[in-house]
RNA sequence: GGCGAUGUAGCUCAGAUGGUUAGAGCAUACGGCUCAUAUCCGUAGUGUCCGGGGUUCAAUUCCCUGCAUCGCCA
């Protein structure tokens, strides 16, 4: 049997913010993914990094007075530790800095270039700072772009353009010759539904009056590399293109994992790049939706973006993988809240998984003495639970395969749920107090130890910890394998199992367990209250209370009065995102005074439209004797960090 | 404005080439067990299957239309 290869790859993730929820999330998905690969035999490269060339990464940078090196350093290093806190581990995480990747992205625009598929003309239109793109007429909104609030610079350049277009056909052929090459299939008719309008050729220079943050051009050096041209080549540079040894075994093989933002680069420009470098396109696309933050989008402007760090700190790695992997249809959106997390970790983790393996461990050390027993014949029960669990393999595997983690999950824990009936069933507590019955109580441990080794491995790619913890109480190797562990009777009879500690724990929701009589809630309320928090602390809030405001440090890159308004100033600041944020300062600072000033935000304050311009976020001042004065930080730091 | 998707129990969602009682989990109520992390098992519900019209012996399922939400495009 030839070993199957699988190359996977998350987006590259670009440095102008810190990880969030959405990162992970993707990164989680191809970690559990390459896990799963491995677990079926095959040779996995997994590899994830940073993206950090562009116009955005200059201006933070310059906004945290530090050289863009520095601060792609910075960003970089974060993506890289929050990893290993979430159980992910890479083959490789590459960065667009890293020389090789930047080598690599000249010789391929030469090669394109000397083609005849790189071509030099002029073009001027409305340029966004804030996307780092031209605009059309039409999607300005009020003049301004609509996303960033901004009015568009009228620019006309010299650039070099790629000839997409040309390989617009080819792209419809492959896609319809193709039916998995971009899936769900939902993302595949956004493409083709696209691709039914003439493409235009992709810009993927930017001139260095501009930007000199960037991959200059090895034909021209008054340009540098258009961002997402450099960063998509990361896929290819990361396996050793063009001669490395795994190169052609492992790009035949590859398989990209994105969120549905950034589908167009990744379904349009990237295989066309591909088929113009003359390479034949990846194997396949993978597009996931967004995580909401209850009701609302996650967004860095409302500055209610979740951290991976604080998740992983509250709940575990393997209760963070196994929620939002349980909870997402793969490619639709999902909503997050602790709410729905607590939810997850006590009934599904904690009762249904947690406690199946503690009772069950338990009463196989209580009465047989912490020996796997050999198994008598079987009953109907018996037979039903193993036929249960074996059908549950098979319906877990195409699930993987199609990417259907919520569904895996939701059959393992079908299983989990008819392992506990099992026990009911069979209450092997009273099968124990009679010496007849011990071959039928060692036939019911087995069974249930057996369901519990299969549950083990099928989990194994979500919850790696938890996995190994249940094989080393099972006896097991440490080593899971689905392609020879996956048939029923493999313990051995009289090996030792071991108690382990609980897997999950339960977790305080919060709520009193039962919704009361009003009176009686009120009562509850009040026993639960401590003494010193009683009555006079209307006016106090509480640490808790105190943690739900966001308060960042955030530089001031642009200001503009606001016409007809005396008060309001626009501000455009970094923290470390860029964002708007109307100010009633005007009053008592022009423009030009704040600018470059590094103050205080309230950055999860409701967006809300001021003079008609929207304004995310708070800026703090102190008012005095009828004058006013910006917060103040009392020496540089990062903008964006936080204030606590 | 164009194209497309979605709208099912309190919540999250599944589902049927149209056919007698429309499902799961969570939440709720009641009952049972005691090995177990006050866990587990059982029972009980509740739904104008978004509104309106049409096709049909029969539609929640097909068609049209309206409303709502969302996505892509312009």
């Amino acid at each position: 049997m030839t070993t199957m290869n699988t190359y996977i790859t998350t987006p590259i993730f670009y440095v102008n913010a810190q990880p969030h929820l959405g990162h992970a999330f993707t990164t989680i998905v191809a970690d559990t993914y390459c896990r799963y690969r491995r677990l079926c035999g095959d040779q996995v490269m997994f590899q994830t990094g940073t993206d950090e060339h562009g116009d955005k990464i200059g201006q933070a940078a310059a906004g945290a007075g530090i050289s863009p090196r520095e601060y792609v350093d910075r960003i970089s290093q974060m993506f890289r530790q929050t990893w290993p806190l979430l159980e992910i581990k890479p083959d490789n995480f590459i960065r667009t800095t890293d020389p090789v990747h930047i080598k690599t992205v000249q010789d391929i625009l030469q090669q394109v270039y000397d083609r005849g598929d790189i071509y030099f003309s002029e073009y001027s239109g409305l340029y966004c700072r804030g996307c780092e793109r031209f605009l059309t007429e039409k999607e300005l909104v009020d003049g301004k772009c609509p996303d960033h609030q901004q009015a568009p610079e009228a620019i006309s350049e010299q650039n070099y353009f790629f000839r997409m277009s040309k390989y617009q056909q080819w792209l419809i052929d492959h896609i319809n010759q193709h039916p998995e090459f971009i899936t769900p299939e939902r993302y595949r008719n956004e493409v083709l539904s696209f691709l039914k309008e003439p493409l235009e050729d992709l810009c993927i220079s930017r001139p260095t009056s501009r930007l000199t943050w960037g991959i200059p051009l090895p034909f021209d050096d008054r340009f540098v590399t258009y961002v997402w041209f450099d960063a998509l080549i990361n896929y290819l540079t990361g396996i050793g293109y063009p001669d490395g040894g795994q190169f052609s075994r492992n790009w035949a093989a590859a398989e990209h994992i994105i969120a549905k933002d950034i589908l167009k680069p990744h379904a349009i420009y990237w295989p066309t790049m591909l088929c113009a470098i003359g390479l034949a396109p990846y194997k396949k696309l993978h597009v996931h939706g967004y995580w909401n933050v209850g009701a609302t989008k996650m967004s860095k402007s409302l500055g209610n973006v979740v951290r991976p760090a604080d998740m992983v700190e509250a709940y575990g790695a393997d209760t963070v993988r196994y929620f939002l992997l349980r909870e997402m249809s793969f490619g639709l959106d999902s909503s997050y809240s602790a709410d729905a997390l607590l939810m997850r970790q006590n009934s599904d983790l904690a009762n249904d998984l947690g406690n199946l393996f503690s009772r069950s461990l338990t009463m196989v050390a209580k009465f047989a003495a912490s020996r796997v027993p050999a198994p008598g014949a079987p009953t109907a029960s018996d037979r039903e639970l193993r036929d249960a669990a074996l059908a549950m393999l098979d319906t877990y595997r195409r699930e993987m395969d199609n990417f259907a983690f919520n569904r895996a999950l939701a059959a393992v824990w079908e299983v989990i749920s008819r392992a506990n009936k099992y026990i009911v069933e069979n209450a092997p507590w009273d099968l124990a107090k009679d010496a007849d019955k011990r071959e039928r109580l060692d036939t019911v441990f087995y069974y249930l130890l057996e369901t519990l080794r299969l549950i083990a491995l099928t989990i194994d790619p979500v919850m790696p910890a938890t996995a190994a913890k249940m094989r080393q109480a099972l006896g097991l190797d440490a080593q899971a394998d689905l392609t020879t562990q996956a048939v029923w009777g493999l313990l051995a009879p009289q090996s030792a199992i071991t108690l382990a500690e609980a897997l999950f724990p339960r977790l305080d929701t919060g709520k009193p367990k039962k919704t009361d009589e009003p009176a009686q809630a009120g009562e509850k309320a009040k026993k639960t209250m401590t003494p010193a928090e009683k009555p006079e602390d209307e006016s106090l809030i509480s640490f808790e209370d105190f943690k739900k405001i966001d308060l960042r440090v955030a530089e001031v890159v642009a200001a503009e009065k606001i016409k007809k308004s005396d008060r309001l100033l626009k501000l455009t600041v970094m923290a470390p995102e860029e964002r708007t944020i109307v100010a009633g300062i005007a009053e008592f600072y022009e423009p030009e005074q704040v600018v470059g000033k590094q103050v205080i935000i309230v950055a999860n304050l409701k967006p809300t439209k001021l003079m008609g311009v929207a304004s995310h976020g708070m800026v703090l001042a102190i008012k005095d004797q009828g004058s006013l004065f910006l917060s103040a930080v009392s020496s540089p730091v990062t903008p964006g960090s936080k204030v606590s």
